[in-house]
Formats: C-alpha cells, sequence, structure tokens
DNA sequence: ACCTTGGCAATGCAGTCGTATTGGGAAGGT
DNA sequence: ACCTTCCCAATACGACTGCATTGCCAAGGT
C-alpha cells in the first residue's frame, strides 16, 4: 500500500466544502470545480474520492443530518439524567431551529436538500422511518401520548426552521412561538396561566436560552 | 402598432411552463430552452418575453404566490360569510397544504423556490410582509388572540406542507395534526374531550374532509 | 532495485448554459 | 406602397458543466 490517507476525513473535508458552497448560493451552484476550490483542493481531487458528482451529493446529505443528529445529541446530554419532557423536547427542537449563525447556514443547507429530495422520491424514502421514529418518540414524552399532537409539534419546528431562514421569523419569535406550543401541550388543562391579564411569558425561560443557544452555537464554530 | 399579443398572457404561459418542469426536476432543470420545450415554444420566444432568467424566475415566483393565494381565496368563499374562525382557519390552511396532485405539484415548485430565494435575501424580504400580515389575520381568530400562537400554527402548516411533499406524512395525517392544534387552540379549556377514554378523534371532519378537498383539487386542474 | 498501487493534478471532450445578435415576416399607420 | 414596429425564430459566442483519460509522484511490498 502507498500512501496512508484517511479517505473519510478527506470525504468530509470535500462536503463541508460543498456545505459552505451550498450555504451560500444554493445547491445549483454546487459542482465539482467550486467545491473543489472552495475546499482549496483541486478538481481532481474531488473526483477522486467521489466518481461521480451524484455520490457526492449523497454524502453530503447524510453528513448534514449527522449534523442535525449531533446537535441534538449534545443539547440532550447537557441536561443531565432524566430531564423533564417538556424541557427536553424544548431542548431537542431549539438544538434543531437555526438560531445562531452556524446553525443557519446548516438549515440553509437542509432546506436546499429538502427541495433536492422532493424531486428524487427515492433519496426521500430513505429519511422517512427516522421521522416516523421522531415522532414516536415525541408522542412518548408528551402528557397526552397522542402522536397527532407529536406530528404537530415536529411540523410546527420544521416550520418556524422555515420561516427563520426566510427571516419572516426572528429567532425570538421563533422560541416564543415553541413555548406557547409547549404550554398548550403540556398544561391544555388550566389555561388560566395562559389568559391571566397582565402576565408575560417572556420572564421564563425563552430570553436566557435563546442567549444560551446563541453561545453554544458559536463556540461550535470555533 | 403590428400585431396584438396579450403580453401579460404569454408571460403567464411561459410560467406554467416553468412550473411543470421544476415540479418535475427541480428549479436546477430550469433553463430558458427547457422551459421553451416545455411550453411548446422557441427558446427565442422566451428572451422575447423575459429579457434575462432572473426576470423570468421572478415572475414565476410572483405566479407561484398568486395561486396559493387564489387557492385560499376560493377556499373561504366556498364558506360563505361569517364562517366561525374555526373553519375559516382549518379551511384556509388546508387550502394551503399539498393534498391534491395538483397541488402536491404547486407545493414541490414552492419549496424549490423557498431553498431558492434563502440564498437571496433580497428576494426573500419581499414576501415577508405578507407573512406578518396572515400571523395577524390568525391571531384575530384565535380565541387567545396571542400572536405567539398565531406564529405557531402558520409554522405548524408550512411543516406539515414539508412533509408532506417529502412522503413523511400522508394528507391524512397532515390534517389530522392540524384537527389536533385546533383542538388545542380552540379547545384548551375544556380538555376533557381530548382525554374522555375510547373517544376517536378521525369520527369527526378529518376523514371526509380528506376526501372533499381532493374533489376540489383535481376539479381545479380540469 | 524494481514494481505495483494509491493519491492527485491536468487536460480534453461533448454538451448545456445564459445572453447578444441577426434577420425575416406579419400587421397596422400614413 | 412604404415604412415602422412588434413577434419570433435562428444562430453564435464564451463560459461552464460532469466526466473520462492521462500521467506524474511517492510510498510501501518483494
Amino acid at each position: 500500500m502507498p500512501k496512508k490517507v484517511d479517505h473519510d476525513e478527506r470525504r468530509r473535508l470535500i462536503a463541508d466544502a460543498l456545505m459552505r458552497v451550498a450555504a451560500e448560493q444554493g445547491l445549483e451552484a454546487v459542482s465539482l470545480r467550486h467545491v473543489a476550490t472552495a475546499a482549496g483542493v483541486s478538481a481532481g481531487m474531488v473526483q477522486h474520492y467521489f466518481r461521480t458528482k451524484d455520490e457526492m451529493m449523497t454524502f453530503a446529505l447524510s453528513a448534514v443530518r449527522e449534523r442535525s443528529e449531533a446537535r441534538v445529541r449534545t443539547a440532550v446530554e447537557s441536561l443531565g439524567a432524566d430531564p423533564p419532557p417538556r424541557q427536553l423536547l424544548r431542548a431537542m427542537i431549539a438544538a434543531l431551529l437555526p438560531l445562531g449563525e452556524a446553525a443557519r447556514e446548516e438549515g440553509r443547507v437542509a432546506l436546499a436538500f429538502l427541495a433536492y429530495t422532493a424531486v428524487r422520491p427515492a433519496t426521500a424514502a430513505e429519511l422517512r422511518p427516522s421521522t416516523a421514529e421522531f415522532v414516536h418518540f415525541i408522542a412518548s414524552q408528551l402528557p397526552s401520548g397522542e402522536s397527532r399532537e407529536a406530528a404537530g409539534l415536529l411540523a410546527l419546528m420544521e416550520g418556524l426552521g422555515v420561516y427563520v431562514l426566510g427571516g419572516q421569523y426572528g429567532p425570538d419569535q421563533a422560541l416564543e412561538a415553541l413555548d406557547a406550543q409547549l404550554d398548550l401541550l403540556f398544561d391544555a388543562g388550566s389555561a388560566a396561566r395562559r389568559t391571566r391579564p397582565g402576565w408575560e411569558y417572556r420572564d421564563g425561560l425563552a430570553g436566557e436560552s435563546s442567549e444560551a443557544l446563541e453561545e453554544a452555537d458559536t463556540a461550535e464554530t470555533v
């Protein structure tokens, strides 16, 4: 064997560059040569590690998903053992929202891939089971245990992410909407708390945890 | 004046073809020549009505938005005067979900444009005020009147649309999640209804209105 | 010392892209 | 009848695309 090069490390390096290009200019701007220059390597090297562009795209797609999972995992681990369901869900969902700048970039890439897979049903089918698992898990954490509510919460997260990326919602608005939803799901019986005049929700967790998330995000970038 | 040709009609014809191409193969496959052949015209004619590709894209984007608004408008008009808020919101949101095949195609295009505008902040900024208006309107229809809940409902709709397009949720599941959310927003005080043992939600509106929407959708296609 | 093998750069190729340019034909105004 | 003005098709151009091919270099195995 001649040289020793970590194959997967190179592929991740290239996928990183791809995500940078996609985050700035969209997936349409992703070409072998663009990615190569963004990665600081030659176009031939990209071809060496990905025999076809499609192979590169598929790898990058899975890389995006792995990043999201890692993001959730670290968010959950920072909660300690056996966190209350509401805090757990909030942390997981907030970790998936594009709140910081780094998460925003990843979100743009994820959104691009969302449209990408929408016209490639075969690729989209692979992501399906993990969504179903997630819905099931969310349902297990809800007081009602209903998967309809879990599916709704997950959809709300996705929509918040989309709107934050589009600039329609600010990060704080997204967190407020999330907390309002968790209020509905966890305190539906006692409506008094939400309707008590003069009560302001933002005195609660929303503000401070927004900043905390921002910190975590930038820390990750460094 | 030589010939008489309805300028805007031609542009809509071309935009229609563009949407067909984008729905089947994504926005990346949208080129002047592809759109031209899909529209059954020459590439030169496309250039005649859109001096640049960007102009064509911008026009198509606004055409997509107009279709969505029209979809909502007809759905609302079919409700008669002064409908109950819950029915009104349900009809509007259901009209925006990609439940039928035609709406699905339009949804794919809308999703593609979502990713498209995500890397073109200037274009995205134009869509912002209408979203804010929509949130405000939704809030006015909610019992709580809270815009946080309205923003959440709108985000839930967007997320449901994305997941239906991706095949993660079926149309019926999306409607169930929507109705569950409306339950939360409109009946939060009386949790008894949702927790009464043996009660099955699907006996309600969800099933039959799914079919009704499908009919309306195919009817529009014809 | 030779030779195989993997890492990598460079080049070539056929095709497509967006756009500019050209030109002909058809329809009115004068 | 001429001429202007618009509709539209065709073509040319340079840039770029994904991919295949080629060749050099370095690092082990034998």
